[in-house]
Formats: structure tokens, sequence, C-alpha cells
RNA sequence: GGCCCGUUGGUCUAGCGGCUUAGGACGCCGCCCUCUCACGGCGGAAACCAGGGGUUCGAAUCCCCUACGGGCUACCA
């Protein structure tokens, strides 16, 4: 039995998604533990397509999902495997169960079964199917198949107690009356989730199904069904559900769930990474902050907890800033971009020939950054040269030193060719002499005459990114405002 | 209705019978750093461990009941 604190090579773990819509954090947390699992024990990552439902729609979904997988870095080993490809497999197991005797043709219709069901339903009674083809004679058989009646296959459903022996929650245990014959095999020769899986599950040699928290009630289902053809039962490992801030169930109405939402509004794959990772496992130690491979070190599966977690932006956004904090300026400007491009604050070109100008704006708003977007906002003071003045800013135009510092800020900004680290200071003390202003009369004004703002990153970033001749500009028309 | 799973500050959680006056993190508040904002550092408020019964010398931790939340009960996955 492979569990946690040694090298099995033999493990192997998938993640199975339907192509419903989007990989939402729930999936993206149900396919980050099991890529953490497959890494951490060298073991091998499956990733399959649950597409047997052929009513919904999916080709577009099957792409988004495979790119949101890339994006969060949780690359696969093997698949995707495509459960619309493998129909005849199905097919041919069910038929395999047919002659053994351990399922039976049913030719109930639909509306005949919703009848019997919402009739139990009145009784009181458990809602399942009453066994009416359990034993049709070669008779009745072969009048249904005259009516052009087309059968769907059930599984004889044996008659007793069921223990699943779970990973997460330990042994859960169903009586022997827990669910009816069920469907393995649709009307039109397509296999029902709980088939599919199981066949899939022990011929692609999965040896841990860690999968969502619905899929629990499901699991004895299975496990009678691996042990109905000689399977060997594998091992299984089900979390639990991420809730919105209401305790509902997660989906659109509750802000971003989408993992390429999030992408889009700013944050990290890292971060997501990292968040996601800690709704429903926690750290052996206190650190929170984690890259994948640091997950991969840390993570376990006895530490992941039973109850659902609420997902909390809050918490995600602090973290995505410290990411941000962590990476290196280089690369960090290269997310950077794409941002700056769409705010129309660089181009093509300017990208190339201001290289080190917009290295040094990178390092200079890092630490504000709480999304990768948020630049556009922070950055607008080294790009666009009108002034916007927000309300503290337009007060100092009023202080009594103002008129005195932007004098002397222009004569001494004549001085230079250019304001560095090194000369930055020495700058200031002449503006501080020449104007007798010093403290916070000296800065605000100088800060509300370059950028309109009464505060924001330091002045030493300022000064030294801008140029001496977009700052005297600035200057003169934050005079003119004196004026007026 | 039945069957399962869950319930520690607003949120994520630690805790797996005594180490607990219940620890950490986000958020919130205050102080420090500082021209300001952010970062960072320090400190604080915030949980009668869902409620009630047991078991035990001793329970957030074990058992039972109740309440609440969620899941499943499909020829959805």
């Amino acid at each position: 039995m492979p569990t946690d604190g040694f090298i099995n090579a033999e493990v192997k773990v998938r993640f199975a998604p339907s192509p419903t819509g989007y990989l939402h954090i729930g999936g993206a947390r149900t396919a980050l533990f099991n890529y953490l699992y497959a890494r951490k024990f060298n073991g091998t990552f499956l990733l399959r397509i649950e597409d047997t439902d052929i009513k919904r729609e999916k080709e577009d979904s099957i792409v988004r999902i495979l790119e949101d997988m890339k994006w969060l870095g949780l690359s696969w080993d093997e698949g995707p495997v495509r459960q619309t490809q493998r129909l005849d497999i199905y097919k041919k197991f069910a038929e395999e169960m047919l002659e053994k005797g351990l399922a039976f043709k049913c030719y109930c219709t639909p509306e005949e079964l919703e009848t019997k069901r919402q009739k139990m339903k009145d009784e009181k009674l458990n809602p399942r199917y009453d066994g009416t083809c359990r034993h049709l004679t070669p008779e009745q058989t072969a009048q249904f198949e005259a009516e052009g009646r087309k059968p769907a296959i059930r599984f004889r459903v044996p008659d007793r107690k069921v223990t699943v022996n779970d990973l997460v929650r330990g042994e859960v245990i169903y009586d022997e009356d827990f669910a009816g014959d069920f469907v393995i095999l649709k009307s039109d020769g397509t296999p029902s989730y709980n088939f599919a899986v199981v066949i899939d599950d022990y011929q692609m040699g999965v040896t841990i199904v860690m999968r969502g928290e619905e899929h629990l009630v499901n699991t004895p289902r299975q496990v009678l069904l691996y042990e109905a053809m000689g399977f060997q039962v594998p091992q299984f490992a089900h979390i639990s559900m991420i809730l919105s801030p209401s305790r509902e169930k997660l989906s659109k109405r509750h802000g971003t769930v989408a993992v390429d939402l999030f992408k889009q509004e700013g944050y990290l794959p890292e971060a997501m990474v990292n968040y996601i990772a800690l709704l429903g496992w926690s750290p052996p130690e206190g650190k929170e902050l984690f890259s994948l491979d640091e997950l991969i070190e840390a993570f376990s599966l006895d530490r992941v907890a039973k109850n659902p977690a609420v997902y909390d932006v809050e918490k995600l956004k602090w973290i995505n800033s410290q990411h941000i904090q962590k990476m290196d300026n280089e690369k960090l400007l290269e997310l950077l971009i794409p941002y700056l491009k769409s705010a129309g604050f660089v181009n093509d070109e300017t990208v190339v020939s201001k290289r080190e100008t917009l290295l040094k704006i990178t390092e200079a708003l890092k630490p504000r950054l709480v999304l990768l977007s948020d630049v556009a906002r922070e950055a607008a003071i080294f790009f666009d040269d009108e002034l916007h003045f927000d309300e503290q800013g337009k007060e100092a135009l009023g202080w009594e030193a103002t008129p005195a510092v932007f004098d002397a800020f222009l004569e001494v900004l004549d001085e230079y060719e250019s304001l560095t680290a090194d000369n930055f200071m020495e700058a200031i003390k002449k503006i501080q002499k020449k104007s007798g202003a010093k403290g916070k009369n000296l800065y605000v004004p100088l800060r509300a005459g370059i950028t309109g703002q009464g505060h924001g990153i330091d002045m030493s970033w300022i000064m030294t990114i801008l140029t001496p001749e977009q700052m005297k500009n600035r200057l003169k028309s934050a005079k003119q405002m004196v004026l007026a």
C-alpha cells in the first residue's frame, strides 16, 4: 500500500474533468493535488477527459481546460485520453458482464422510469430502480425487441455491505441497500459515468483515485463493479469542496472562479497554485508561501482537511503580492509589458529602447503591485505628462512654500543632464537651500509639481526615472495652476 | 424522504486525551520606519472549539443525539 513517506514508482493518479465549461478553482485544486502527489512520489499523472455525455458541448471547453492547466504549470504525463474514443471498450466490457450474468438488459423507457420514481417518492419510498427487467424471460425480451425498444444495460447490484477506505476520510460503510441496479451502458451505447471510470481507472493502471467529495457516494457503486469484474480496487481520496463566500457551491455568480479569468485579472499562476493548495491542505510548518516545487516537497495527503473551504479573495491577493515581490525585475517586467502596452504606455519599439528605464520602474513599483494589472494605474505618473491632481496635490499648490520650491526646482534642474541615485540627494539639498523649505513643505510640493499627487512612491525613484526635461515641463504647468 | 460527508475567530487553518490562559496566516485596528503612499517590523481586538448528553482523574480531541451546511439518490459527470 503506497503511503506518504516513501518513493513509489508505481504511483499513478489522474485528473478527469468533464468538459462542461471552464476550469474553476475547485477543479484546479483537484488537479493540483493529483499533480503534487504524482511528482512527489515519482509517479505518473494522467489527464482524462470524461466526455461521454454527448449532449453537452465540449471542444472549446477541452481546449480551455488544457490551457489553464498549462498556465498553472500542472504538466501531465499521459493523455489527454478521451472517453469518447473508447466507446467500444466500454461496450465490450458491458457485454462481458451480460454474459457472466453480472448485468442485464433493461427495456424500461426513461418515461416509465420517471413515473415509477415519482410514485415511489409519493409513497415516501426510496426512489430507485425496482428491478422490473431483472429477470426477463426470453419471450419478454423478444417482445420488447419486436417493439423496437433499445435496452440499457444495468448492473445486477449485489446485496451486501460495502466498505470504502478513503485516504482522507477513513472508513466509510454503506448498507446493503444503498443502491438499486444502476445503468452501466445507456441505450445509445455510451457508458454511464460510474462504469466508464471503473473501466478506465483499471485499464490505465490508476493506483489512487483522488477527486472531489461529490464522488464519495458514487464510490461504493464503483467498488462493487471493480469486484464484480475481478479488478483490483484502487485507493481513494476524496477532497472536500470549495465553497463561495456565501457558503454555496461555487459558481460564476460568486465573482471570479474560472482560472482563465484570474489570469486576465493579473494573478500569477504560482500565486494561484499557492493559494489553492492552502485551501484544504495545511503545511507541516508555519510557512505559507510556496513555489510549485516547494509544494511538491511539502505535500502529503494526511494533511488534507475533511471540511469544505470557503474561498477568500483577500488572501489570494496577499499571496499574489508576495509572489510579485519575490520575482526578479527582468521576469516581472516581461509580465508587466502586456499591461503597459494596453495602457498605451509603451509599444514594441520603446519596450526595447527604454528597457533600462522600464526595469527601474518595475523595481520602484514592485512593492505596490497586488495584481499585475495594477501597473496600469501605478505607472501612469511615468508615462502621462499631463498632471492629474489629487486632493492633497491640489492642496499643496496653495501652500506658502510652494512657489519658491517650484522655482528652485526649475533652477536646479538646469544644472543637471540627468538625476541619478548618486546626485539625487545633492539636488534635493540645493532645492532646499534655494527655497528655504524642508521636510514636508519641501517634498510634497516637489511631488505635486511633477506628479500632481500628494503621495506615492519614493521621490528618489520619481526624480531619477523622469528626465529633467519632463520634470521641467510638468513643473511649468503646475506653476500655471498656482497662478490660476 | 433515504443514505453519506462535514461543523475551531469574518476567512484559510494548527490541534489527532493532559504540553492550550486554544497556536499561525489573511483581513481589521494601533505604533514604528518615512516627505507621503506602499513594503517591512512590532503590538492589539477577534473562537464560550455548532448545541446537548455521555466515556474519562482529565475532551476542541473518543462515543451518542440534535441543529445547521453540503453531497448523492439520473439512461449527468
